[in-house]
DNA sequence: GCCAACGTTGGC
DNA sequence: GCCAACGTTGGC
């Protein structure tokens, strides 16, 4: 099992919206490398530390988890779509998402400010320099110190 | 709203 | 295949 960190902005999908909807097709992504993530190598019970970006207080706010696998992600054959793609084809999707599950929504968001501020977390790739990558690997000790922090 | 950092596009 | 120009992300 793997563990992972995965971006959204609280406008688009907040933790809420997550634990109300309970799961949701993870769509809209148009990072190749992110794609891949989604695509190859998340798997069905995967645990993901969800962050929110672009917010008053950006941090971790929850936990999800995957509960489906890789499938084309339709908003790209969608035209009127904010993300609709021209070049992708049914037989050729190019994007692909999970389905991802609400778990749960710490009782106190672990901000980014903390995380910084917290050496032993230092490698999360969250926290480099100019990171924009909106799906990144978590190790298991890194989850499991944000989880604890976010239940503290 | 600013801007640094990064990813993508397209001419050559 | 290089790289300049452009667009986007995301913290501040």
């Amino acid at each position: 099992m793997k563990y992972w960190l995965m971006k959204s902005e609280p406008d688009v999908l907040s933790i809420d919206d997550l634990k109300s909807k309970k799961k949701t097709g993870w769509d809209g992504v148009r990072n190749y490398q992110a794609r891949n993530f989604m695509r190859d190598e998340m798997k069905k019970g995967d645990l993901i530390l969800i962050y929110h970006s672009s917010c008053k207080v950006p941090g971790v706010y929850g936990v999800g988890k995957v509960t489906k696998e890789s499938m084309p992600d339709p908003t790209q054959f969608e035209k009127k779509s904010q993300y609709f793609d021209p070049k992708a084809t049914h037989d050729e999707p190019r994007w692909f998402m999970v389905e991802v599950g609400f778990v749960k929504k710490f009782k106190q968001a672990v901000t980014l400010e903390f995380m910084k501020s917290e050496k032993s977390l230092g490698d999360m790739i969250v926290l480099k320099k100019g990171s924009r990558l909106s799906i990144t690997p978590v190790e298991k000790k890194d989850f499991e110190k944000v989880s604890a922090f976010g239940e503290a």
